[in-house]
RNA sequence: GCGCCGGUAGCUCAGUUGGAUAGAGCGUUGGCCUCCGAAGCCAAAGGUCGUGGGUUCGAUUCCCCCCCGGCGCGCCA
């Protein structure tokens, strides 16, 4: 156990019982960090109304009791009823050492590992990825990793957009061009959906054949199949080459695309039915939710049969989620999808409450993102107005960080110069998108995400580079050396690092990253104020010297580590 | 009309789940390289936490009414 608020919460719950009796036993201690000192406990003035005592007796009683034996260096009763706590400089010097020589950072795993499926990316066929699909991508990467790195089993899961009305056009107008599949490049086929949207929508005629392909796909022609299987592994090839550039770990075996469930739709639409959930209105096959209503105040369903006998997403997510709890056994489903889907992925949770397939423990959350926005506040497009390729901005963003790298290490070779540059500008891209609150819009804004001041993941690559040119320089190895705390800057560096765990269960439970990139920063920052006070390289005597290494190199590690869970890499030169 | 999400320094954003004097970066002003990477550090100035109520020892945080902005609301995904 490295982080202090779970072993402080520990001991001052054993002096509340002792205290006040066996029945607080189960009361949060309310460890948190503090401006006054180390840690404070804020337990004393929730206590105080129930016991009938002010909250300074209530503290001064539990501080009686407190056992703070080799943990604790001294307490202070402060304002209303606060109780300050200052650690051991040899406590953190042992957890912090401990933490060195475990290698992991200090993270231990889950004790209930849970098997998560997360839902994220969902790129759609013969599309290009666009700027859209960035956030879904990159966000549930970070989660995948990081709930990974806590022990527990994750089920990447990705929705491809790959069945349903546009490979009805699609087919249907590479059939009237007579073009074939395989001599188009994903480009192509991006120019291609456009004409075909196009004509869908100028020609009846087209629109009615189009229609008419769904239907054909849909019950297995063998003929509409081989184009849909073109279309498909083009696609693929695409979307890998991108996943590699932006590091996300996502496969081949993670793809389970709407065409998975489109086998399981009568089933599930017939199984509804039978448990009176799906009733027959206007012709469609309809999902009632208590708790929706449209514009006209009528009862808003989920339409889980079309009029035309065709399925749409609704029947899809019905399945993908009676799979996801039936056949993968899931107990926790994320969904990293935009926010306007809100109302439509509450209604399919809902919808599957209501069928039973979902029950506690298991669980399905809506992971929401806002939008990428241009700087004109609106969301993000080309001057031409067209929605921006994500190979391209991913492309420009390698090529503004190579200009600076050559600008800042002219003297590294060019092959390393590149790779780089591509962690550097990948690294941007992907830290300004994790590093703000998901659920809000953010600005793209080349300059502020690529800058070297502020929470940027530069500044975090940049502070990683410096600890690793030290460690090259001491030309020491320290993995056994002691620490010693005894500058303030060395008690915060070690108090951050100890800080690590709780920042990714934070992470976990709040299902957002930016509380991950929040900690990164205050760690580096912890170390720079560290780096400015004290020599390391210059230290005073061997001893302090071989103590401040290890707490760099320490550093080093929790910044990389961190680093990688965002999906992010950390050069040893910069 | 109904619903969801936002509103914090001039700008861009945090705020550890209700705690003490609301914090960063940019920008502005002023300092720090004969010294481990200055892509860095230190400091100053800058706030009616959209408005008004409520809950209580205590509210940026929880509840309610408004104001402003974004998004969603039957066979597209």
């Amino acid at each position: 156990m490295s982080d202090p608020v779970l072993l402080l919460g520990d001991r001052f719950q054993a002096a509340l019982v002792l205290a006040f009796g066996p029945e607080h036993a189960g009361v949060d201690p309310a460890i948190r960090p503090s401006n006054h000192a180390d840690f404070q406990a804020n337990l004393a003035l929730g206590l105080a109304k129930t016991l009938k005592k002010s909250p300074r007796d209530v503290a001064a009683a539990i501080l009686a009791k407190l056992d703070g034996t080799g943990v604790v260096e001294r307490t202070e009763l402060a304002g209303p009823g606060f109780i300050n706590i200052w650690l051991r400089a040899e406590f953190l010097s042992a957890e912090v050492a401990r933490v060195a020589a475990a290698g992991t950072a200090g993270v231990e795993a889950h004790p209930t590992p849970e098997r998560i499926v997360i839902d994220y990316s969902s790129p759609n066929v013969a599309k290009e990825m666009h700027v859209g699909h960035l956030r879904s991508s990159v966000i549930g990467d970070a989660l995948a990793r990081v709930l990974e790195a806590l022990g527990h089993t994750v089920l990447r899961q990705n929705h491809l957009g790959d069945w349903g009305t546009p490979f009805g056009m699609l087919i249907e107008h590479l059939l009237d061009e007579g073009a074939d599949a395989d001599a188009h490049s994903i480009r192509d086929l991006n120019a291609f959906y456009q004409a075909a949207r196009a004509k869908f929508d100028a020609s009846p005629e087209f629109a009615a054949r189009a229609r008419v392909r769904v239907v054909s796909l849909q019950s297995g022609d063998e003929a509409t199949l081989g184009f849909w299987r073109k279309l498909v592994e083009a696609s693929r090839t695409h979307f890998n080459a991108l996943y590699r550039l932006l590091g996300v770990t996502l496969k081949d075996e993670d793809i389970a695309g709407e065409s998975l469930f489109n086998p399981m739709l009568g089933e599930v639409v017939s199984e509804l039915e039978s448990m009176g959930q799906c009733v027959e209105n206007e012709g469609a096959k309809c999902v009632f939710v208590p708790g929706y209503v449209g514009r006209d105040d009528k009862p808003l369903p989920l339409i889980a049969r079309k009029q035309d006998g065709g399925y749409g997403y609704a029947a899809t997510d019905l399945a993908a989620i009676r799979y996801r709890l039936q056949t993968l056994n899931a107990t926790r489903i994320l969904y990293v999808v935009g926010a306007p889907q809100t109302q439509h992925l509450a209604m399919i949770r809902d919808a599957a409450i209501q069928a039973g397939w979902l029950a506690l423990p298991a669980r399905a959350e809506h992971v929401a993102f806002g939008s990428v926005l241009g700087e004109d506040g609106k969301v993000l497009r080309t001057r031409a107005g067209a929605t921006v390729r994500l190979i391209e901005l991913l492309e420009e963003g390698v090529e503004r960080a190579r200009s600076i790298v050559a600008e800042k290490a002219p003297e590294l070779p060019i092959e390393q110069r590149d790779a780089i540059a591509r962690a550097v500008g990948i690294g941007a891209i992907k830290y300004a998108d994790l590093s703000s609150d998901r659920v809000k819009d953010y600005v793209f804004d080349w300059s502020r995400m690529l800058a070297f001041d502020g929470n940027t993941a530069p500044y975090l690559q940049y502070a990683h580079a410096r600890i690793c040119s030290i460690l090259r320089k001491s030309n020491e190895s320290v993995e056994l050396a002691s620490i010693a705390i005894s500058e303030p800057q060395e008690r915060v560096l070690a108090l951050s690092l100890l800080a690590f765990p709780r920042a990714l269960a934070d992470v976990a439970e709040s299902l957002s990253p930016h509380r991950l990139c929040g900690y990164l920063y205050d760690l580096a920052t912890a170390f720079s104020a560290f780096y400015e006070h004290c020599p390391v390289l210059k230290a005073a005597t061997p001893e302090v010297r071989r103590s401040r290494l290890l707490l760099s190199a320490t550093t080093a590690t929790v910044i990389a580590r961190g680093l990688e869970l965002l999906g992010i890499e950390a050069p040893e030169k910069m």
